[in-house]
DNA sequence: AGGGACTTGCTTGACGTATAGCAAGTTGGC
DNA sequence: GCCAACTTGCTATACGTCAAGCAAGTCCCT
């Protein structure tokens, strides 16, 4: 029987921080790539280079350690979404400028981070439950929206056309990244070429901005 | 094909027509909700009103009857594709007609069919491997891309240019039905209701249209 | 300084549960 | 009675969780 612990001010987690960042990067890779359930603590471990005991040691559970991944992901997600509204609102481009701007910083930014498509996908997939609990991921999707209805100052009379065009764009940008092994392999696409995200880059902000603004094919911004 | 011969000259499969049939049914629902690794056979049986060694008595193992489903549910869609593309062929009408019908017949058609949506994001989370080894899947997509290049009439200029409309036009339609879940809630939208599918569907084709042909938004095919 | 008491960080063993696949058994129609 | 169509028992394997163990500090009293 412990006594009492005198538990101080701080709720402190168990475990070092380096061990535990260890544990959250491998974490992050292994869910994203084969998924909560295909994924063991066995595995987090070895890919951590600590024992198999450890991240149930650190972080509770194995659902608390996704929890915690999730929670470090989407942190980073409102962290960028913040960045790039304040870039938008502080450039004084003109709507298209700054739609195409929006478009393409977006297409680069899930392109470069591919754990955090397929982590959503994954809790798409199994019912979002996990991702419910997660506080962040709204606020980021809120802000987004936000920041897409004020920029471009959209038709008052069509309120939820922000919305409809948000997922229209994250939709097209995402399509080629999650299905280059179904749908892209079928029509002898290699998704992971530079020319063909170029080309789709080029292609998602042509439909966007000649679909909303009724501009013609504009230039990329440089 | 097989029009008069009865069962007799086939290899001849284990189990009756109707046990398999179940069987398949129950198996394409749990493997569209829960994905391959979380649904067990014992959970395919029960659901088909049939013991647990069952399923694995008909198909020989569990690769094997998630195979057979993804074989049966493509051979569906190709079917599909294949009177789409007849019935866009003699409809004689306006390519901006074509293409809103079109649009609109795969929107349709993906409400109604959520399980092959999800179980194609199943695989394309899983690395598509078993897809892989079912052939109608390229040809259904192949077919699909022929069919819109040759019905639009697309700039020769750009060969891919038709390829790059069909992945718009899928994950456009695809990312509300995967993401009710995640996204959709996130933004406080409620994916299933009539009137918000309505207006996707608007969405889409306007979006499609306007980028793809130039037109200004048209009214929706009645 | 130094040494025992205590804490932290992590490892290892054990246990209960779930599953796929196989093999032996059972049933029912002809 | 025989064969196909199942069912049920069994085995090996894998996993999450928990408890015990252990080594390396850290603190504190003298």
């Amino acid at each position: 029987m412990s006594s009492v612990a005198p538990q101080l001010l701080e709720p402190e987690k168990p475990g070092s921080r380096a061990t535990r960042e260890a544990v959250l990067d491998a974490a992050e890779r292994l869910f994203a790539e084969r998924g909560f359930e295909a994924t063991s603590l066995n595995d987090v471990g070895a890919a951590a280079g600590v024992s198999r005991g450890t991240p149930g040691y650190c972080f509770g559970s194995k659902a608390d350690l996704y929890r915690a991944v999730l929670e470090r992901c989407f942190s980073d997600v409102r962290s960028a979404v913040r960045s790039g509204r304040e870039r938008a609102l502080a450039s004084g481009e003109s709507a298209d400028k700054v739609l195409a701007g929006i478009v393409s910083e977006y297409f680069d930014f899930i392109t470069a981070n591919p754990n955090f498509v397929r982590l959503i996908e994954w809790e798409a997939l199994t019912g979002g439950r996990t991702l419910e609990e997660v506080p962040p991921h709204v606020e980021a999707a809120q802000e987004a929206l936000a920041a897409l209805s004020a920029e471009l100052a959209l038709d008052p009379d069509r309120p939820d056309e922000a919305a409809q065009l948000l997922l229209s764009v994250i939709g097209l940008c995402w399509f080629p990244l999650v299905h280059s092994k179904t749908m892209l392999r079928a029509l002898g696409i290699n998704a992971t070429t530079p020319e063909f995200l170029q080309a789709r880059k080029r292609h998602v902000i042509d439909l966007v901005l000649t679909g909303t603004l009724g501009r013609s094919p504009s230039r990329l911004p440089s």
